[in-house]
DNA sequence: TCTATATGTTTCAACTTCGAAGCAAGTGAG
DNA sequence: CTCACTTGCTTCGAAGTTGAAACATATAGA
């Protein structure tokens, strides 16, 4: 009487323990330091992970980019980001106009007190990833680390995109 | 004429940009998982991630834990936790009742209900997991991973907690 | 040109998350 | 025992996030 087996999960291979353990580690490491990052950002430039993202990948970019391709960039929803730019600009950090090659685009600038900001709350922000995520690997296992998930984040940007999930699917026309 | 060095963040020491590529990467790469493993969940059981790390701790944990131990093992805020205890019980998924051991306590049940849900959606997610994060890995990346993540995690895991942030220190004897 | 559809963004309502405050039960010192 | 403090959890209000719907502009095809 083989009663059912906790690994079978119905013609699935199931994951392995090593698999596991690299799978939840990956998980809860990042949780981990997502939340650190967030409250030392919040004390030192008010600011949270997300609109720190979001000015960060503007400082880069020539302090200017889209809507969408700031929303894609930073893996979040289009509207979430239509909120967090009215802060940011409410806070006078960005700037938001038309892009003269298409009408419908909005053209997302960083002003100079948002360059600011990104500067100041930098280092820190540095410090706190170099203490939490570096510090406890050698110049060999960040090699590895990076070239892994750089190789990971590909394949994954490879599968159908998220931030605007394909379009409601036109109506099948045969209904 | 130095000017100011992009990579010259005010005596802290900078990233390179081998430690930054890993740094993004791994960010990304976590959040597009995420991001992709949620939308299965939902389809497939209409469970968010959380709801389903709730559900799969307590399948292992012998069925039962508190809801501190709970919190802590997902890197959630209690109060959070409330929430969603509330909607997996009113979804007849878990059960809370008092412990005996300690009065205060709630101790959160997984029912069978439950059970036969993290069955149901369980290889769908092993599936997704291994589609997104190691179909591009070798056995060798596999080990480096899990190594390397379990080392971070540890290391994260080392620095003052984060669930329940400290209590609102006793104000200072000296005042 | 006219029309259908695609794309860029915002609005809106529902849901989720968080921290602070509140309540109840445990614990230790006197 | 009693007081002060700690710990486990929930409640509450404010803020953040999301997908669907609404708009507006673009683009391709007839």
């Amino acid at each position: 009487m083989t009663g059912p087996d906790p690994a079978d999960t119905g013609g699935v291979q199931a994951l392995d323990p090593q698999e596991l353990g690299a799978y939840f580690a990956l998980m809860e490491s990042v949780s981990l330091l997502h939340h650190h990052v967030e409250q030392h950002l919040r004390t030192e430039g008010n600011l949270s992970y997300v609109q720190f993202q979001l000015l960060a990948r503007l400082a880069g970019s020539d302090g200017q980019l889209t809507m969408t391709q700031l929303a894609d960039g930073v893996v979040y929803s289009r509207s979430g980001l239509t909120y967090q730019a009215g802060l940011l600009e409410k806070a006078g950090l960005i700037t938001r106009g038309p892009s003269s090659d298409d009408e419908r685009a909005t053209l997302v600038t960083i002003t100079d007190n948002g360059r600011a900001l990104v500067d100041r709350v930098l280092p820190g922000h540095v410090q706190d990833v170099r203490r939490l995520l570096f510090d406890p690997l050698s110049d060999d296992d960040l090699q590895h680390l990076g070239d892994i998930m750089t190789r990971v984040r590909d394949h994954m940007r490879a599968q159908p995109p998220r931030s605007a999930a394909p379009r409601k699917r036109r109506p099948s026309p045969n209904s």
